[in-house]
DNA sequence: ACAATAAAATGACTAATAGTTATAATTTAG
DNA sequence: CTAAATTATAACTATTAGTCATTTTATTGT
């Protein structure tokens, strides 16, 4: 009786078309101006549907942050695995971070609203849980090549990897989010500053955090 | 005929009546769930009223907003008057960041809100272009500690430091409000991380960002 | 003091939209 | 082929941002 089954996958294949109209939506207007009126007429169905495969609005917003999510975690694990040095992982997971900002910045922009607004997620529903357990694998990938760097030498012996795993993420999100928010207003606001693109910054902003992992510090401190 | 200035200041008073009523309702429920309807309650006056002396919802919000950033620059003034050296003046830039997130969490949330969702402002508007206006000045005292830092040789020579000023703020925002916003579930998502408590992540990333800053690393990078 | 004018305030109104629910259509199972 | 269960609908409610015609209050000239 694979009946079952087969609703079973229906299911997830119909939350995966509303999913594909949202973002049709919600990517050009943000979460904010959206209806769910628009994401029924796009996915050909009717408003009331939309509430049977997702809770309210935050949820269906946050199947696209997994969505997002996911893409995330597996540039970081393609930027960690094959790749030498402990500090080496932490550098491509950077740069995984930073690319994955730029070619998909609608899930980016998901992301922060997600981690900037998102206080009180109910982590009772599915999208919410699978959110807060992809970030936490994220965090995971960055504690393990902090511990592959500090075994081999490339990272400073003090470090500590579960403190400096979310130090560090904090800080990119911050960088990558304050570009990605600001960027355009930073050209008109900070025109004297005449950076020649972002892209500068944000390799400036990975060099003084390399800097700050790598060994050879004349005084060790706590 | 003295009366066009003390309408003037009736206006600017009434302004303020009106953001103290905001600060009541927005602070404990969020800019999403407040509503202009309470607002006005609080404030004593009808709704329609809010909207002579605020163009709109997130003007006022704006307005809140404005007033934290200028606690904050007031902190990051007093933080590097008097102070000797310049990386000095940066570390207590800093903490005044760290003391004002946890002082004003609320106004914090604020900036936060502001510095993550409000793409598009309206710089016709003059909170929106005040709140550019204090992140301006913000981030040049910033600027203004660095050079004093490179010129005494307690921060590295080789530091651009608007470049730097806005990776640290940027980096610091990110840090505070990870742990702003998502600091309660921290303890229940990452519980194996046990973390004595939040001021140990905040005490360890300045620690990193300081680390970046200072001469005597053994290769000089770019 | 008082009428004319200007400024400030009101609250009823509109439009938009998140979320609900009674009803209907479709699918499955006996 | 019918009864039960599942899936979908669209009309409905409730809420609220923002508007505007009207009223109230303050100012000014005579």
């Amino acid at each position: 009786m694979g009946i079952h089954e087969r609703k079973q996958r229906e299911k997830i294949q119909r939350c995966n078309d509303i999913l594909d109209a949202a973002e049709e939506v919600f990517f050009p207007k943000g979460m904010e101006e959206a209806t769910m009126e628009e994401v029924a007429e796009k996915a050909e169905l009717s408003k009331g549907t939309l509430y049977l495969y997702f809770k309210n609005k935050q949820e269906l917003y946050l199947g696209i942050t997994r969505r997002g999510l996911e893409i995330l975690t597996g540039m970081f694990q393609d930027a960690t695995v094959r790749r030498g040095k402990g500090i080496a992982k932490m550098e491509a997971v950077g740069r995984a971070y930073y690319e994955f900002s730029r070619k998909y910045p609608d899930y980016f922009q998901a992301m922060v609203f997600f981690d900037a607004n998102v206080t009180d997620v109910d982590l009772e529903e599915p999208n919410a849980m699978a959110c807060a357990q992809q970030g936490k694998k994220v965090l995971q990938i960055c504690v393990d090549a902090l511990e592959t760097g500090i075994r081999d030498g490339s990272i400073r012996s003090d470090i500590d990897p579960h403190k400096a795993a979310v130090v560090l993420w904090g800080q990119a999100m911050g960088i990558l989010q304050l570009l990605a928010v600001k960027g355009k207003h930073f050209a008109k606001i900070y025109e004297h500053f005449h950076f020649e693109n972002l892209d500068v910054i944000v390799d400036y902003a990975f060099g003084l955090m390399r800097c700050s992992l790598e060994p050879d510090k004349s005084g060790e401190r706590k």
